[in-house]
DNA sequence: TGTACATCAGTGAACGCGCGTTCACTGATGTAC
DNA sequence: TGTACATCAGTGAACGCGCGTTCACTGATGTAC
């Protein structure tokens, strides 16, 4: 099944299809992605990949919609490991966003220019990561002294400043910094959360 | 020469060739964009627009360049007009900066994934532009009490953050929000600064 | 004022290319009896 | 356990297409004398 020579039918496609996808986004840039390509990458006739996706947009979805799976993922775990404060944990957040940027760039790319965030499955992961963000600035609200700043807001200022350090300063887009992006936006973050009531733990 | 049929020489043909270039990136988006069609869209033969342009990327980085020298007098002139306080003109900074975004988004779009962010030309002009942003940020540094925010930072966020609000809540990509993008970023933007020290004036 | 000439913006035809997608098909798989 | 059959993943050839770019060229412009 896995490197072995396969007959007729390839047993996988659809997945190896996908990890063809990211491997071509990585090295040529989403506009590089051609359907035709990644069959002849896979040993695949030409159509055989509109057995899995109805066209290019479809696989870029998935592609997208994966990634933010795996960003669901890697944020959850942000959350759970490490000390409990939620101060440290929205840091947490940040740093493993950036991190997934970095570690995932043709991912990223597609989840954040594939042009495809009106797919109703891209949106639902889309939505299911953020929750994740949303939830752990609920936990650093409930600390905040009234008036208790809304967590929505707060989780959608985090997100805005995470996801503009990424687009400015990671990846091909990368600019001259005094610091590296991850120093950036801790300090955003904490000075941030500090304006609206929230203290950084005792180190 | 505006508009009248033309002989051999097109007497234009650089500015014609970005403005459909506009036109196309608005309509089909970035990955849309053909020189070819473009020659035929102003009329001249497809040999035409390399005489301007070495070749395609060359033409998106003018279109990229002339948008951050666009951005760049809006930056300015936001600063320049309104109230004198600092505070004020970091926000009208952040308000400016959308508002191009939204009415340019072709140009935006070029600027922020044109992939042209390592032509020199197009560098110029970004560092121009954020030079705009950094002297707004060192006149509001300057109100600070010790120990002063270094302002190169302070610029940094606020770019990265109005750039994230850009690029998650404006054109194709926005997504449900509880307030307009604008006044997301204004609290934001009000909350960060009165985490460094700097109020905003009464009103 | 008139002519020669250099310059260079635009021509038009052609190149090689690879793309996305469809089509009627074939062969492997697995299930029902 | 063996056979018939439905399913459907993959084939391969073909479609129409428009692209980016190059080439040797031509005609308009403007400057020098």
């Amino acid at each position: 099944m896995s490197g072995r020579e396969r007959g007729y039918h390839h047993g996988n496609l659809r997945e190896a299809l996908i990890q063809a996808a990211l491997d071509t986004i990585a090295s040529r840039g989403l506009a590089g992605l051609a359907v035709a390509e990644l069959a002849r990458a896979v040993g695949v006739s030409p159509a055989a990949p509109y057995r899995h996706f109805r066209d290019r947009n479809a696989l870029i979805a998935e592609v997208s919609r994966q990634g933010f799976e795996r960003l669901n993922e890697a944020l959850k775990e942000a959350v759970a490991s490490g000390p409990g404060h939620p101060v440290a944990a929205l840091e947490r957040c940040g740093r493993a966003y950036l991190a997934f940027a970095a570690r995932e760039p043709a991912a990223y790319a597609a989840m954040v220019q594939g042009g495809t965030e009106d797919d109703p499955a891209v949106q639902t992961a889309t939505d299911a990561a953020f929750a994740v963000l949303r939830r752990a600035a609920d936990a650093a609200c409930a600390l905040a002294p009234a008036p208790r700043p809304p967590a929505l807001m707060v989780a959608l200022h985090i997100w805005s400043l995470t996801h503009g350090v990424a687009g400015l300063f990671l990846g091909a887009n990368r600019r001259m910094l005094p610091m590296t992006p991850e120093d950036l936006l801790e300090a955003g973050l904490l000075l941030y959360l500090q304006s609206v009531g929230i203290a950084k733990p005792a180190q």
